[in-house]
DNA sequence: CACCATGTTCCTTG
DNA sequence: CCAAGGAACATGGT
């Protein structure tokens, strides 16, 4: 489920397991994901290289490495796609079906594992240069937002998803952040008034904020093979609560389910060929 | 069989 | 140049 706060819950989850192991081997198993860099190349510059950092750009993950002549670091960019899923295991333990990469740390080893494989794993920084501010850095401020949707008569919700805009949003949150700003998703998105534009811009950061502390909230630890089949696990769910995390979401897949805060059933559309969950009473 | 799915990128059309 | 719409990528769930 990657958006920006469940990467952002992977890559604290998986900073200090990373920090300092080295890369003994590179075992590409699903060519696509290593993309616009060529694999063998990859493999190449990541065989021998240590960890030294991981953060986030958007919904992208950044590895910085060391490589083994200690020159110049590396950064190794990653994406979920939709699927992808990142964690560490033992070397005893089965290999997922779709395991896509798997990088040998020694005693234990590093997979991506993607079931559709949208998601990549390469050497190239270009799509993170054209991308948008961090919704919850300091510079990210409601005049800058407001300067950004000014002229586009693109729908709002539409407009959310533009990389450009704002960093990191996806399909789920910009629904919940345009119910909780209650602003219906069909409005141009030149046409909010300035107290609109503030409560969307508080209401981003607020859904990620909450939705980043309730994935941290619950201790990630390396547990059982059946607990890391579940996926969900390693967004920071309890492996006793997989629902808590969707009963969060106010609107989202919650189609014909009543507003919890008028009671209207909430209503699903369709706007670039996405849905997109509002209540058509709380929003407009 | 149908339709749906957390994302990005490319292509066509206007 | 911009916007909108669609398709592609690939696998699975319902």
């Amino acid at each position: 489920m990657p958006e920006l706060p469940e990467v952002e819950v992977l890559v604290r989850h998986l900073r200090p397991l990373l920090r300092g192991k080295k890369i003994r081997a590179v075992q590409i198993r699903r060519e696509r994901v290593i993309r616009p860099t060529p694999a063998k190349q990859l493999q190449r510059t990541l065989r021998g290289a240590t960890f030294e950092a991981v953060s986030r750009r958007g919904k992208f993950l950044l590895f910085q490495l060391r490589g083994l002549t200690k020159t110049k670091s590396i950064l190794l960019v990653g994406h979920l796609g939709m699927t992808g899923r990142m964690f560490l295991a033992r070397k005893s333990e089965p290999l997922p079906k779709h395991a896509a990469v798997v990088l040998d740390l020694g005693r234990e080893q590093f997979i991506y594992e993607d079931q559709r494989y949208f998601g990549k794993l390469s050497l190239d920084a270009s799509s993170i240069a054209r991308m948008g501010p961090e919704p919850l850095d300091k510079n990210f401020t409601a005049t800058k937002f407001a300067a950004a949707l000014a002229g586009s008569k693109r729908a709002i919700k539409v407009r959310l998803l533009d990389q450009d805009l704002v960093a990191g949003v996806g399909n789920i949150y910009a629904s919940e952040a345009l119910h909780r700003a209650r602003i219906k998703p069909q409005l141009a998105a030149g046409k909010l008034k300035p107290p609109q534009i503030r409560a969307l811009w508080r209401a981003i950061r607020q859904v990620l904020t909450e939705a980043i502390r309730f994935g941290s909230t619950i201790p990630l630890h390396h547990g059982s093979a059946a607990q890391r089949q579940d996926g969900l696990f390693y967004y920071g769910l309890a492996a006793d609560a997989p629902d808590y995390y969707e009963e969060r979401l106010r609107v989202y897949d919650c189609a014909g389910k009543p507003c919890k805060h008028c009671k209207t059933p909430i209503r699903r559309i369709i706007q670039a060929a996405r849905s997109t969950f509002y209540c058509p009473r709380c929003q407009h």
